[in-house]
DNA sequence: ATCGAACTTCGTGTTACCAG
DNA sequence: CTGGTAACACGAAGTTCGAT
């Protein structure tokens, strides 16, 4: 202190105040036997509380020092409050001792201030981080659901059209890139059809059949036999609303399964019917000259059956007003072309429909048979959402079983809509649906009403298999499941459950297999709240049903599968993470089934609330 | 390793300004 | 006149870093 500080001592200024009692501070304990320590101690700390309270020994001799242990258990004092230390001495004026007093009432205050805000922000971060991380799995999990969507999707349209394709004809597949070629030619189409006069994109319709015509060859079938799947923007212009994004018009999973009625042959012909002029006493130049495109796509079977229906169809018109009568109207020729397309498909379906195909199924090898029996197939739903699925290859027979209670209780009403099926929400998110059972195990649409004894086979054969490898099931571990690997979800849920177990001390059990006891079990449980019949009204609400609550079975089942059967839910993302958990009855690594059920039951309340 | 100067941080006091 | 606030300055304690 020392010079500068007296020379800086402003007039009237005193010296600085005595020592005041600093409050104390946490810091850390630092022992140091250096006397220097408490000669750095000034005045400030009045004595050195580093003070002896009991002697301790010392470990001697300790190969690796991790604690020292000293010989006294020493109490070091609190570090003196930095700063300047507040004055005692009476300020001269009153004036001054008002400024004092308000200053440090303000000072106090804006800490005060100050420190919520920082507790807020802490609390705001936290917040986010959680959001942040749920966000995250919700993303990785719909990345997944996605691909895998994505794969079935594909599956099922390459699989049908290996079936639908007569006489080997390859089926063009709408996602590949002549998707593209469709995509803009239908564009094209549609703009001229809506008014669009441009002449200059006859050409790039005329190139755009040209590419996604199949293969040329000198033995080609008749031109109804082409087969070809526009997309559905292409042919079914009035019923955009009821694209479900997924389908191709001629080529719809939705229809097929029976869940989206049959859009009329001729949609597009309704467009174009108030354009229609009887024309039977004018030239027909747009014949004419579709027969010279003819010539020039001699090799081009589809264009070949195009404007031999128009040859045909002489009688087709469109007045675009731009055109004259007397000169080939691009347009009009465009629209033909169009409904040519349309009316070839026509034919293709007309063949397909004809053909006795055998019900689709999807066993666990995503392979899909292709039974129709019959051109309409009701699916049942027994169940508005996933409460209790099927499970993939890896199913296991608990939660199989399960579900085959479930198609049990349904088989056993005499309702003929019930059948021995997987409940799903086939009717909101078909593909969807389709897809996800693709992606996880089997599949199966009946198209005919199943018989009781058909029912009761298929529930046997589910029974009667045996459950998946070890690695897929529950390892006891929570995250070390496959499941886990690939879904944090999964591995947060367990963990939940783990740590749930550990805090209420439950003996861990060993995953229990499910016994023929079981099965009955879950018939019984899963009869408690008979689910509504979906498929007899759907828009009923299922409250009623759903307000029954299972009794403990006393059937356990897998932890992952347990994961897998709520996590179908739609509710499950908005349900609070421990709530779920804690309304679970578990042992060890196993779940209660009841406890699912009822679990199930609430968050099938929440969604219909 | 030790020491000391310079620097940083924090608490406090004083003064001026402004609005009610 | 009084309360609230900003700006400035000081003091004390801790930290850093170069010289020895």
């Amino acid at each position: 202190m020392s010079s500068r500080v007296l020379a800086s001592l402003p007039e009237g200024k005193k010296a600085p105040a005595p020592d005041r009692k600093a409050p104390e501070r946490k810091m850390p304990v630092a022992i140091s036997s250096s006397p220097g320590t408490e000669a750095r101690t000034p005045s400030a700390a009045p004595s050195p509380t580093i003070a002896m309270k009991r002697p301790i020994s010392i470990a001697e001799n300790s190969p690796g020092i991790t604690r020292i242990v000293t010989s006294k258990e020493w109490v070091l004092p609190a570090r003196p409050k930095p700063g300047r230390k507040p004055s005692v001495d009476t300020p001269v004026t009153k004036r001054k001792a008002q400024n004092r007093a308000a200053q440090r009432a303000f000072r106090e205050r804006r800490a005060t201030r100050v420190q919520e805000l920082e507790e807020k922000l802490a609390e705001f971060e936290k917040d986010r981080e959680l959001k942040e991380l749920g966000y995250v799995n919700t993303i990785q999990r719909l990345k997944l659901e996605n691909a895998s969507l994505n794969r079935g999707m594909e599956e099922l349209r390459r699989q049908i059209g290996h079936y639908k394709g007569p006489q080997g004809q390859p089926y063009v597949n709408p996602m590949s890139s002549s998707f593209a070629a469709y995509q803009a030619t239908s564009d094209t189409i549609s703009s001229i059809l809506n008014g669009n006069k441009s002449p200059a994109s006859n050409s790039s319709i005329y190139s755009s059949y040209q590419q996604i015509s199949p293969a040329p060859s000198s033995d080609a079938p008749s031109p109804t036999s082409v087969y070809v799947t526009p997309p559905a923007n292409l042919l079914n212009l009035s019923q955009v609303d009821d694209d479900c994004g997924a389908c191709v018009k001629d080529d719809c999973v939705c229809e097929t399964i029976g869940i989206k009625k049959r859009s009329t042959e001729d949609d597009f012909l309704d467009i174009t019917k108030p354009r229609k002029r009887k024309l039977e006493t004018e030239v027909d130049f747009t014949a004419q000259f579709s027969t010279k495109k003819t010539e020039k796509s001699s090799n081009n079977t589809l264009m070949a059956s195009f404007h031999g229906e128009a040859k045909s169809n002489s009688s087709f018109d469109m007045d675009c007003g731009f055109c004259s009568d007397d000169t080939p109207c691009v347009c009009r020729e465009a629209a033909k072309e169009a409904l040519q397309i349309n009316r070839s498909l026509s034919e293709c379906k007309k063949q397909k429909t004809e053909m006795a195909l055998p019900p689709l199924k999807v066993n666990n090898n995503t392979k899909i048979e292709l039974k129709r029996k019959s051109s309409l197939v009701h699916l049942p739903v027994l169940h508005p959402g996933p409460s209790v699925e099927f499970n993939a290859g890896s199913m296991d027979a608990s939660v199989a079983k399960a579900a085959v209670a479930e198609g049990l209780a349904a088989a056993s009403d005499s309702t003929p809509l019930k059948a021995v099926s997987i409940p799903l929400k086939v009717a909101s998110v078909p593909l969807k649906a389709v897809s996800l059972r693709l992606n996880e195990g089997e599949i199966e649409i009946t198209s005919s009403k199943p018989t009781l004894q058909d029912k009761q086979s298929k529930l046997a054969a589910f029974i009667q298999r045996k459950p998946s490898a070890k690695k897929e099931g529950c390892t006891g571990d929570p995250g070390t499941c496959s499941l886990c690997q690939i879904d944090p979800m999964s591995t947060l849920f367990c963990t939940t459950i783990a740590t749930k177990n550990s805090s209420t001390r439950t003996p861990t059990a060993p995953v229990p297999k499910p016994t023929e006891d079981a099965k009955i079990g879950l018939t019984e449980i899963l009869n408690v709240a008979p689910r509504p019949n979906i498929a007899r009204n759907t828009s009923a609400p299922l409250l009623p049903a759903l307000n029954g609550a299972a009794p403990a079975s006393g059937v356990f089942i897998p932890v992952p599968d347990a994961y897998r059967t709520l996590s179908r839910h739609e509710n499950f993302d908005k349900m609070d993470f421990n709530y779920m958990v804690g309304k679970l009855t578990t042992k060890g690594m196993s779940v209660d089934v009841g406890s699912v059920a009822n679990l199930l039951r609430e968050l099938d309340r929440r969604l219909y609330n």
